[in-house]
DNA sequence: GGCGCATGCTCAG
DNA sequence: TGAGCCTGCGCCC
């Protein structure tokens, strides 16, 4: 589920499973064969996450950058790696060395897997808004840019240069648990609301971090003990069904052309 | 087993 | 605005 949350996660990841060691690289698809052999051989030194983008940064000052889209997928193994199944764009691998065990990846369905310099690096980073994962992120700029737009609020969220990281289960998750109309705009909302919003996305997300999956839900809205799918969102995906918290029916509708959900009640204009 | 949809974004037109 | 990417999952049979 390629939110923010879970950029960050095989960002850390792939920094316990590979960092400081040596990567055989490959792809067997063909795709991303010359950036393959660009890196393979090398010592993974550092990787990065910021919003829904990953770096992986090689010795000799060389990242692959990767962004996975709606459909990309890591794939984690130990031992020795097993022939390729599918498309794999990038396989990358180490041998047992010291006390650890031989590890592999295989990245599949990726929108992108590039090689960047520093500098194709520090130009997606200069085009993306502040990330709450991130210990640089300036929430001034994020509720700056949300409080002087025109913009839907749900849309604004969905914009990784004004926020980076959210996605459409955040975006509608977020916007629920604050009771604010998804329609508003950006400079019509409540004092403090683009604060609020900041806060409780970081806290959101670093849960997301934390479980490996977007559990928005708080506790006193959702049975005890472990946390069912079918509970785990406020409105995401429950077109039709009760809001948990009033009853009213999830409305749903296209905004920013992706399915908005929000609870016309809890959320009223 | 098959179908359709999904967390995202880019590019052509 | 729509197609493309080309995987994983839930759901239905």
């Amino acid at each position: 589920m390629p939110e923010g949350h879970t950029l960050h996660r095989l960002a850390r990841r792939f920094a316990a499973d590979l960092g400081g060691r040596v990567v055989r690289a490959g792809s067997p698809q063909g795709r991303f064969a010359d950036g393959a052999a660009l890196v393979d051989g090398r010592t993974l030194e550092r990787t990065e996450a910021h919003g829904k983008h990953l770096w992986l940064g090689f010795s000799g000052g060389r990242w692959v950058h990767v962004h996975l889209g709606l459909y990309g997928t890591w794939t984690f193994g130990d031992g020795e790696p097993e022939p390729p199944r599918g498309q794999v764009r990038l396989r990358l691998a180490a041998g047992p060395d010291g006390d650890r065990d031989g590890v592999w990846a295989d990245l599949r369905g990726a929108t992108a897997c590039e090689l960047h310099t520093d500098a194709d690096k520090d130009a997606v980073h200069a085009r993306l808004g502040p990330d709450p994962l991130r210990r640089d992120a300036d929430p001034a700029a994020f509720t700056d840019r949300v409080r002087r737009s025109r913009a839907p609020v749900a849309g604004l969220l969905m914009k990784q240069e004004v926020i980076a990281g959210v996605g459409n289960v955040y975006r509608a998750e977020a916007l629920f648990r604050a009771g604010l109309d998804p329609y508003r705009p950006g400079r019509g909302l409540p004092a403090g609301s683009a604060e609020e919003l900041w806060t409780d996305l970081s806290a959101l997300l670093r849960d997301g971090v934390r479980r490996g999956r977007i559990v928005t839900t708080r506790p006193a809205d959702r049975p005890r003990g472990t946390v069912r799918r079918e509970d785990a969102h406020y409105v995401y995906r429950r077109t039709g069904q009760g809001c948990r918290v009033c009853g009213t029916p999830v409305a749903a509708a296209v905004l920013a052309t992706r399915n908005l959900y929000w609870c016309p009640a809890c959320q009223a204009a």
